[in-house]
DNA sequence: ATAAACTATGACGTTACGTCAAAGTCAATA
DNA sequence: TATTGACTTTGACGTAACGTCATAGTTTAT
């Protein structure tokens, strides 16, 4: 089933120019057209100007949207499940708004005055921009991760029970070093040089663990909760541990 | 006490920038100046901010914000009330969205398909629209309304009781005959013809009744519940009938 | 006295379209 | 079948609400 430009524009309640826009900018270019020129869309282009209205309600700029939608590997219900998140939290702000305007109604039947910052603060972005720019950064995580996840089925393909029992002692030796330094600052240096070993075990065994892949796995450990189960079970708290660790790791080694 | 420039974007979260180009549109003037054309605003400055930063909220522009700010007769508690049944009706919108992404996962997980135009109806602003152009006419009417005040004032200071007395025996006369005629539709003509008795009493005893404010009017006796229950009390349903007639009257007069 | 911080104004640039014009294509109608 | 209305295309100018930058003056801290 295709649908031309009016069809289209109708249906979403956007106006032709905008669909002109968005094709001109490759943001959602219609699937095919006809000799004389007229754009058609199909199912697929509607879910994904879909897409476009979710992500345009959360304010990301045109060019952003583009971006995260032609991210390699973009996953849609992942996607929706993110941007819930983000609609849930433009919901806590909007409802902090309205609650302040209940505050302020009281301000002026007399009631405590207000301090001049609290005047303002429901109406600042910066907690929305936060989840925002952190949405974009679990978007490209993703894709870097999905490469890396790649490499790694290739490596390990050819692995042999012995392999993954030699890998596994030396895993559990790094963690169970980490587990011994937690009483340590995660910034010295012998938790920086325990970090370093664990990094250079994924690089040998599984893939090419780049500071930028480090990074993220590290949020993972402690925003995934099966793998903060997983670490913590060597001793509670090992997770939040090896995270900030591996930032710092991280920051100290990105120049 | 007073604030410079640098402090109240602090305050309030927005930039420099913004506070010249809402002083070079005349939308917040600071109160003063130094005589090095240092700007000085006050807490009557931050209140107005604040005032303009919740009806950006609600997507009006800077245009109708001033107009709205600048209406004579502007009372900030009322607008207030009103500003608040419009972040409601935006939380309502936002809501919708939230469930739209409930139901589009649920879609894509398998369950019955969506209809297209269903994938998009949570976007619409109409209803918000709506709402915005009602919240400016409310404010434009208040302030029509505040000068037919004033002039009925006027008018009404010289009366006695006398007076009083045959002003009331002839708005009974024509409440009674509307009500005898809510059989008919409000078209019809001695239900328009009545309707003008009415336009003129006002205009004859209280102020020059406008086809703006006689139809404001209208919409006052079914939205206050005060009028509704005087007019009501003659015949139930009354108030809404002499809306609706009054409506159609104005149709008919404004050209 | 000097340097850093802050402020002023002017001006160019950006984003996301709206609006308009001119011309071609498609579909409905006489 | 010809004509007309509806729809579509591309190009281009305009708008709103600032961000960013430059230049120069003023205020404050050292």
């Amino acid at each position: 089933m295709t649908y031309k430009v009016k069809d289209v524009a109708e249906t979403a309640g956007v106006s032709v120019r905008t669909l002109h826009h968005y094709d001109q900018i490759g943001l959602l270019k219609p699937t095919s057209t006809t000799d004389s020129g007229y754009r058609l869309y199909t199912d697929q282009d509607l879910e994904r100007l879909q897409q476009i209205m979710f992500l345009k309600e959360l304010d990301f700029s045109l060019q952003e949207v583009r971006e995260i939608l032609d991210t390699p590997g973009f996953d849609r219900m992942q996607a929706l499940a993110s941007q819930k998140k983000l609609l849930l939290e433009k919901r806590k702000r909007l409802d902090a708004i309205i609650d302040l305007v209940d505050k302020t109604l009281y301000t002026i039947e007399g009631g405590d005055l207000m301090a001049k910052k609290e005047m303002f603060e429901a109406f600042d972005m910066t907690e929305i921009e936060r989840h925002q720019q952190q949405y974009a950064e679990e978007t490209r995580q993703k894709y870097v991760r999905s490469s890396a996840y790649q490499e790694s089925q290739k490596k390990t393909a050819g692995y042999s029970q012995d392999d993954w029992a030699v890998i596994q002692t030396k895993a559990n030796k790094i963690y169970q070093n980490l587990a011994d330094l937690m009483d340590y600052e995660p910034s010295e240096p012998q938790v920086q040089e325990a970090i370093g070993q664990w990094r250079q075990h994924i690089t040998d065994h599984f893939y090419t663990c780049t500071l930028e892949i480090f990074r993220g796995l590290g949020d993972l450990y402690v925003q995934d909760e099966r793998f903060t189960a997983n670490i913590d079970g060597i001793k509670p708290g090992l997770a939040a541990f090896m995270c900030e660790a591996m930032h710092i790791y991280c920051d100290r080694n990105a120049e």
